[in-house]
RNA sequence: GUCCCCUUCGUCUAGAGGCCUAGGACGGCUCCCUUUCACGGAGCAGACACGAGUUCGAAUCUCGUAGGGGACGCCA
């Protein structure tokens, strides 16, 4: 009989395998997971399932790392985000250190005749499945080692025989009742899978096993994880059960899809939390975003920070069908959090997309929080602020083709001579936005024209474009030289042509 | 193919038998604010996959059908 539940203290994990970048599947399942820590006072565990030696690899893990420590999930127990070597006391916290343990376990189940040697190749097993189906059966591995006594099977052994060692699914009980978190009751047949492998013939352990054998180990109570993982949990019952170990309690979240209800792929755009730390988008934002794709908010809250998260995290508004990842509302997540952050905070975020695209701009913290108190409506996300401060400088500075049709009006001209003059005249190096009124009343009587007619002009011969930031709050932060040579350039254009 | 899971506006979701003429958010459209654009504000359109039951009453419970997804590895 497996018990479920019953566990001292609610202990979660997020076990990765170091493959590739952190994907914003994993990293709402890891949020999930520490949001469920955190609420309930319990302990964030990484696991580092890299079991599969091919694919696994430092780099990757190092990657995964990085990417959990910017989104701001941390852990109690598990490799260090500097060193990676292991904290806690549970460890080793990477599987492939924790081949004995798996193997002691793969004795004792080899003892007790609930798993045997299984020598059969991948020829054969091939051979068998093309056999059964062909005759339309169901093609559950068939093994004629199932019955060998253990002496048989390590006389074998020693004569060099590779062997994998194989669970029993013959004699077991009819079906298996998991109660999901998520999903309720779910029956599963046992007759649903055949013998599995628990080690591979080098002796490294298969995921179903490793997986129950330290979840088991490091005490974990509650298991959630995604939904592919859900049949599964049928042989991980079945190692539970002959372990006589408790099974936590699990809980299965649905996939995260593309707007084509597939898996999310790379070609729709990004999917890891790396291309979307590059992509300007916060940290807070991404995490928002990705916890309301099949959980809610008791009052239906949209924009969360992580401690609002973490106060109202429950596994019962965690929701069981498939969530299209929709980047138009990731993006409108993304300009929430922004706007919700002070000049100087914000500063720090984007001043490193400027450098890296070698925009210029000024040192002064004034000119810095003036720039973004007016840009910050205009940002959704941090690249966004790549476009605006090249208007701010000069060898960014173009008129653009959106212009033409103002520069084709018959007052244009005369209102860009005026803007010209009349700056040129101006006394003051650095022009304020009482100054740039005043001068913008006398364009205004020089040039005969009002409304759009005088603004547009204007505009284009300071920002390149007749739409875009009001005059008077951009103009102070240009210096009067930068702003008449904007307004010759402008004046050459419209008395010139349009190539 | 077999088994398992899922199905509410285009998308994310609220909804635990009467509070539902189905609520919110993104997106769309309209209007307001405004010299433009953006921000902000107000409003409009828009969904219970289908079919049978159970019940006085069903988006909610049951069963079927259809569609989607997942698993069937010496991957995780």
């Amino acid at each position: 009989m497996t018990q479920q539940g019953s566990f001292q203290k609610v202990r979660v994990r997020y076990a990765p395998s170091p493959t590739g970048y952190l994907h914003v599947g994993g990293a709402r399942t890891a949020l999930y997971n520490f949001l469920y820590a955190r609420k309930n006072h319990g302990d964030f565990i990484l696991r580092v399932e890299d079991t599969d030696e091919a694919r696994s690899s430092m780099e990757s893990l190092r990657m995964v790392i990085d990417d959990m420590q910017w989104l701001g999930l941390t852990w109690e127990e598990g490799p260090n985000p500097k060193t990676l070597e292991d904290i806690g006391d549970f460890g080793p916290y990477k599987q492939s250190a924790r081949q004995k343990i798996y193997q002691a376990v793969a004795q004792e189940l080899l003892q007790k005749g609930l798993a045997y040697y299984c020598f059969l190749t991948d020829a054969e097993i091939e051979q068998q499945k093309a056999a059964v189906t062909a005759e339309g059966g169901q093609h559950h591995l068939q093994s004629p080692y199932e019955n060998w006594s253990l002496a048989q099977a390590q006389e074998k052994l020693k004569a060099g025989d590779k062997a994998v060692v194989r669970f029993k699914t013959k004699n077991l009980k009819k079906d298996y009742v998991l109660h999901d978190l998520i999903r309720g009751e779910v029956r599963f047949p046992s007759d649903m899978v055949g013998d599995f492998v628990l080690l591979r013939s080098d002796g490294m352990p298969v995921y179903n096993f490793c997986c129950v054998v330290d979840d088991h180990l490091m005490q974990i109570s509650h298991v959630l994880r995604a939904e592919e993982h859900l049949s599964n949990t049928l042989r991980q019952l079945m190692i539970y059960e002959a372990m006589s170990w408790v099974t936590p309690q699990f809980g299965h979240v649905s996939l995260v899809l593309d707007d084509d209800r597939q898996k999310l792929s790379k070609r729709k755009g990004a999917t890891s939390c790396n291309q979307f730390r590059d992509e300007g988008y916060l940290p807070e934002a991404i995490l928002n975003f990705i916890a309301l794709l099949g959980w809610s908010h008791p009052e239906e809250k949209e924009v969360l920070s992580l401690k609002e998260m973490m106060d109202s995290f429950s596994t019962d508004r965690l929701h069981s069908s498939g969530a299209v990842f929709d980047r138009v509302k990731l993006k409108w997540v993304n300009a929430q959090h922004l706007r919700a952050k002070n000049e100087t905070d914000l500063w720090q975020l984007v001043e490193p997309f400027l450098v890296k695209n070698q925009v210029a701009f000024f040192s002064s913290p004034q000119w810095q929080n003036q720039a973004l108190r007016i840009f910050k409506p205009y940002m959704e996300t941090l690249v966004d602020a790549v476009e605006l401060f090249k208007t701010l400088d000069d060898k960014h500075f173009q008129i653009q083709a959106e212009s033409k049709e103002v520069y084709d009006w018959p007052s244009s001209p005369a209102v860009l001579k005026a803007w010209k003059d009349v700056l040129e005249a101006s006394v003051d190096s650095e022009i304020t936005e009482e100054g740039f009124l005043k001068l913008q009343d006398e364009v205004k009587t020089k040039s005969g024209t009002k409304g759009k007619f005088l603004f547009m002009p204007m505009r284009v011969a300071v920002i390149g474009k007749p739409h875009g930031t009001e005059l008077k709050t951009i103009i102070p932060l240009m210096t009067k030289k930068a702003l008449v040579n904007r307004a010759e350039i402008a004046l050459a254009k419209v008395n010139g042509q349009w190539n």
